[in-house]
RNA sequence: GGCGGUGUAGCCAAGUGGCUAAGGCGGAGGACUGCAAAUCCUCUAUUCCCCGGUUCGAAUCCGGGCGCCGCCUCCA
């Protein structure tokens, strides 16, 4: 059963082989320090750590580099209104970073390379293309020469000539083309600025990517990762310095993930429509947010609303709610499970996640494995309990754990609550329960409201009356 | 204007040549229950934007049209 992954420079699904047998070495563009995250980088950032845990759960060694953008215009602008530097700035964002980041349950990268701390390495290569006669120096600027590197346009599937007749780029009268990058910017007055053969100035926004991805990763890697938004320019030109410098195959495989949307139209700083993950965090669990980020094709487009996000807080509950409830009925680590014990239809249904996730990681499709198997359980839960449905039950339970490992979901155990408040919890029940026996529903029902207005929810079932902690905030 | 993508139920969202078009939310009915909650069962797209074509057979392939989105300038 092989891994299948879309490789947008070949606009096809290929079978992922690493080109190192066990080893994975993964780079993905990460956020400019500039301003608050919002959705759209949490998309990017949840999407590409499901990828790296599918992959480490597929036996791969996965090196994931992900950078920081601490320099570049956005800084500078942003740095100077809030009369800060611009290594305070990227500070406090980092700091945000992290902190979100880890709500939302994405682990940290092997390397989080920050361009400012990698200037010597990106002087470096500038000079290589500059030996080759790639790149040329006008001004104290360098520009890569785009005429030099015949495949440009290659990922973005549009050839020089398509690029030149349809180019809206800025007339900068120092480039010989219009399509040359900067790869080196001269200090304007009172801007940061380094050494360089060419006069103080700050590295150019692509070449960063570049020098650190072959820094850490080398000169080939597997798999290369961004937003849709980046195809171009941005990966075009990382290719290109890249492959022009090395001569040699940058990235195998580039993935990129789709645009978070609001009301159709793309997410984004510039159109004022963004919702800041600190806001989306602040009303949503983070666990909700990863679950509603893998809730679509990490490629196809995501269509935010408030509504689907109060879905999903229900769905998680669904799953949350047969997971307990197993736990309740038999401790997971006590009892032996093993494959052969579990009927067919739930072994297909646990088949049936894993191949979706080697179907360039379908998720949707995962996700409806889960819930059919939360259908059984739940069918079972339903019957009066017998040794082999608690069994099956286990399994069951096991097997969306193991699932929700790979997603970074489903992991909480018991209702997380104090051990006094539990017990409180456990005399109003006591208590109510007494109440009922007697008939006396008023009062009964009158508990079972208040403690539902502090989100724990009664459940009178059969023999006895069950309370969980309702997920949702 | 060029390039790339997309259009599946009230909503979200899989499926890309052939068993009954996944799954979630919502809605209707039923079971359980003192009532709730939770859960289960049944129903909720005779049809996949439209028009042609290929094929024994298409949501799925091809041609044309329409709508929407992204990129071509900073962008996850």
């Amino acid at each position: 059963m092989g891994l299948k992954i879309y490789n947008s420079l070949t606009r096809k699904k290929e079978e992922f082989h690493p080109l190192q047998d066990k080893l994975v070495r993964m780079y993905t563009c990460g956020v400019t320090l500039y301003d608050e995250l919002h959705l759209g980088h949490a998309r990017a950032a949840v999407v590409f750590d499901m990828i790296r845990r599918y992959l480490e759960f597929k036996g791969y060694k996965v090196i994931y580099v992900t950078n920081f953008t601490d320099v570049d215009d956005k800084m500078i602008k942003r740095a100077n209104e809030l009369g800060v530097t611009i290594f305070d700035l990227a500070e406090r964002f980092m700091g945000e970073y992290f902190e979100q980041m880890e709500k939302l349950g994405v682990e940290k990268a092997d390397y989080h390379p920050r361009a400012t701390e990698h200037v010597k390495d990106i002087i470096e290569l500038i000079k290589k293309l500059e030996d080759k006669g790639i790149a040329y120096r006008k001004d104290g600027d360098v520009f890569f020469r785009v005429k030099k590197f015949p495949d440009y346009g290659r990922l973005s599937g549009q050839s020089l000539k398509e690029l030149i007749a349809g180019a809206r780029v800025e007339i900068d009268e120092k480039k010989e083309d219009p399509l040359d990058f900067a790869l080196w910017k001269r200090a304007k007055e009172k801007e940061p600025c380094w050494d360089s053969p060419w006069g103080k100035g700050r590295p150019g926004w692509h070449i960063e990517c570049s020098a650190m991805a072959m820094k850490y990763l080398g000169e080939n890697i597997d798999l290369h990762a961004g937003g849709k938004d980046l195809i171009f320019p941005h990966h075009e030109n990382e290719i290109a310095q890249s492959e022009a410098a090395t001569g040699k195959k940058f990235a195998h495989f580039w993935v990129h993930n789709g645009l978070v949307r609001i009301n159709g139209q793309k997410m984004a700083k510039s159109a004022k429509n963004f919702i800041t993950l600190s806001d989306a965090l602040q009303k949503y669990e983070g666990e909700v947010l990863r679950f509603y980020l893998l809730s679509a094709h990490y490629g196809s487009p995501l269509e935010f609303s408030e509504q689907s996000l109060e879905e999903t807080s229900f769905s998680l509950e669904r799953i949350y709610n047969v997971l307990n409830r197993t736990d309740e009925l038999a401790s997971v680590d006590t009892i032996k499970v093993t494959m052969q014990s579990a009927p067919e239809k739930i072994k297909k249904l646990s088949e049936k996640f894993f191949h979706s996730m080697d179907d360039d990681f379908n998720t949707p499709s995962a996700f409806a494995a889960i819930f059919e198997l939360v259908k059984e359980a739940n069918a079972i839960l339903k019957e009066p309990v017998k040794e082999n449905s608690k069994t099956q039950l286990v399994y069951i339970a096991k097997k969306i754990r193991e699932a929700g490992k790979i997603l970074g979901l489903f992991q909480k155990k018991g209702r997380q609550l104090e051990d006094k408040t539990e017990k409180l919890v456990q005399i109003l029940i006591d208590v109510r329960e007494m109440l009922r026996q007697e008939k006396k529903w008023e009062l009964a029902d009158t508990i079972r409201a208040r403690l539902q207005e502090v989100g724990v929810q009664l459940e009178d079932t059969r023999g006895k009356t069950l309370w969980r902690v309702k997920t949702n905030k």
